[in-house]
DNA sequence: CGTTTACACTAGCGCTTGCTTGGTTGACCC
DNA sequence: GGGTCAACCAAGCAAGCGCTAGTGTAAACG
């Protein structure tokens, strides 16, 4: 067994594991149906991870450690304007909610069937992230950009963003920095969209 | 069994089921626990329902049909001024998401366990729905009242509301009606929201 | 060379799952 | 007072579940 997190191995097993995951969820995941998909009988699995949820853990680790990572470097990337840095952040979002598809529709669903462990450790990941956006939603409340209830705001904000992976089509007409641009603009009072 | 919808001892053993399906999880609540909470044994259960996934979707079509209703009646209630249609919506959407909590996370949760049959009628009770708030922020639009994307504005708007199961806590601070009447606010150009 | 290490295998244990079968009960009905 | 019917029960089947134990093997290391 790997106690530590990511040997390089360990990590293309979460990768083809969240597939699996986004496809079935988690509960209706057996672990022979996961051994299939790696390549490897199901006894075999349980070098690689603990148990069933250890790998539910590592999957959604995976997600929000991208998520942080794209997020902190958008924002690194430009000026410090507040209507830049919103925009910044609710592309970063969309982003990772693409690229990382898998992961992060694993961590919306399947949240709950983390045990406390792995989940306190994952809070804490996640409230980094949400950290940023308050940071973000602080400055834009102040300069005036938007107004509102800073918890509130933030909240919706998320709320619609994340929403999107029940909806947004990759293939359709609309780019991700396109929906960012139009949902920044919707809470902005200057929102002539178009 | 009973093969049309609504004897009244089925309409109340949904709701037993609703509350246990909130708590584990559709894969996670077993036929035996569902018969434990009805108060009979686990056979007894498939004298009132085909199969486990009946039970779910009788938990969904209770849910949804309950929020049809609400948001009809808020909308007669009200003139025909698109700000206060905008607000009754949002109220009526929140009103329904306490309420009817159980059978609404259900739905967002465990939607993809439906078998296709159930999905299809139940995919029209939703569509009928959002229809309602489509119809909604069209007028919006046509006032001037919101701008953007028809299409957008009303995801962005659903999945902020929606969201809210994950994070609104009813003992807090907040009554739903607060929470509709910021969102409308940060959404609408006038949104001087104090 | 011998030892270690990472990775995989076979085989199966003990348990739980959704659901079926065949039968019992008690209230209601002409 | 025989017939009907919804509601329930006891018992259990077949399948599938997560996971373990013990073993094999080939590359890496000293």
């Amino acid at each position: 067994m790997n106690v530590m997190n990511e040997s390089p191995r360990r990590k293309e097993l979460t990768r083809q594991a969240a597939q699996l995951f986004v496809q079935e969820g988690f509960d209706r995941t057996t672990v022979r149906m996961l051994a299939q998909e790696m390549g490897i009988k199901s006894g075999s699995l349980f070098h690689h991870f603990r148990d069933k949820q250890e790998i539910l853990a590592a999957v959604i680790e995976e997600g929000t450690q991208n998520a942080l990572i794209i997020a902190r470097e958008a924002l690194a990337r430009c000026d410090s304007s507040a209507s830049a840095r919103l925009h910044a952040m609710a592309r970063a979002h969309l982003e990772t909610l693409l690229t990382d598809r898998s992961a992060h529709v694993v961590a919306l669903y399947d949240w709950r069937r983390l045990d406390p462990e792995a989940r306190a450790h994952l809070s804490h990941l996640r409230d980094a992230y949400e950290a940023l956006w308050e940071q973000v939603i602080d400055a834009a409340l102040a300069e005036g950009l938007i107004h509102g209830d800073r918890f509130l705001v933030s909240r919706f904000v998320m709320g619609a963003l994340n929403w999107t992976v029940r909806w947004y089509d990759p293939e359709g007409p609309r780019t991700p920095d396109e929906l960012a641009d139009e949902l920044v603009a919707m809470i902005t009072r200057s929102g002539s969209a178009d």
